[in-house]
DNA sequence: CTGAGATCCTGTCTGC
DNA sequence: TGCAGACAGGATCTCA
């Protein structure tokens, strides 16, 4: 679910909590991917929201002094819900209060994340990050230069969050699949006129399915309640023996790297 | 240094 | 209908 741009519609569905004052922070489950820091609570209590942003799949909530950082994982998710509409649902794990609303962080496998950090640039887990990929120094020569020397498959590479962000396994099949070249293809056989067709094939993706609110496959949805609609757009991911859209040719599904990948290899070599 | 593989956790789907 | 097993969008860690 949450790649780029399933975070970056969550941004979008959050961002008007800007100027909000935060009245308080509510942790029910501590244990996520990384124990949820003690001091939380405390240092947010009543604090205004300066920024709601988002770097690589991170999503950078600013406070006067502080940041919380929130990653989804694998099946994170926030929700906006009326305080007076008080339910609960499985897997709420924290509560953001505000005068009439709460964001509520649901993550049924807990690989997301909750940080508290005084300086996201500097926090271990956004240092090694990689480019951002809608980035104009995102460009057809930066993406050769961290090919030429690369053992990995091209897949591989540009899944790698630490030379290229946001990319997760969907845009990376559907991606490889506009800019017609094979997902095993290794990066350091990619030519630099494939390099210009995959950075522009990934940003092409990824602004459209922005553009579509994201991909729901089983239960992503924007914290406004809304699905993804870019399911309905996707060219291989998930569509194993059904027909190229382009050449009709049966998409095929192989592992690469413990992922499953999808492919037209009439299309793509 | 690079790259492969295991691993954290729960829900859903498939096949017997 | 029950149940075991495979599989799922991520990213870190360990080891060769």
């Amino acid at each position: 679910m949450p790649e780029l741009p399933e975070v970056e519609t969550t941004v979008r569905a959050i961002n008007r909590f800007e100027n909000s004052t935060l009245k308080k922070i509510i942790i029910h489950n501590r244990n996520l991917r990384w124990k949820v820091s003690k001091d939380l609570e405390k240092s947010l209590k009543n604090k205004i929201i300066k920024k709601i942003t988002r770097r690589a799949k991170y999503i950078l909530i600013f406070f006067d002094g502080e940041c919380l950082m929130i990653h989804l994982g694998m099946s994170g998710k926030l929700r906006i819900q009326k305080n007076k509409d008080n339910y609960f649902k499985k897997h709420d794990h924290a509560e953001l209060i505000f005068k009439n609303e709460r964001i509520i962080f649901n993550d049924a496998r807990r690989f997301g994340s909750i940080h508290l950090t005084s300086n996201p640039i500097k926090h271990k887990l956004l240092l090694g990050l990689g480019i951002e990929p809608l980035s104009a120094s995102f460009d057809k020569n930066f993406l050769y230069d961290i090919c030429k020397n690369s053992n990995l498959s091209i897949k591989k590479l540009i899944m790698d969050q630490k030379k290229l962000v946001g990319v997760g396994n969907i845009y990376a099949s559907e991606s490889l699949f506009l800019a017609k070249i094979l997902p095993i293809k290794k990066a350091k056989k990619i030519s630099l006129d494939e390099c210009d067709r995959l950075v522009k094939s990934i940003k092409k993706v990824l602004r459209y399915a922005i553009k579509m609110g994201g991909t729901t496959l089983n239960d992503f949805y924007s914290p406004d309640g809304n699905q993804g609609y870019f399911k309905f757009k996707l060219n291989v991911y998930g569509r194993d023996d059904k027909k190229c859209r382009l050449c009709s040719a049966k998409i095929k599904k192989m592992i690469i790297g413990q992922r499953a990948t999808y492919l037209c290899d009439k299309c793509q070599n």
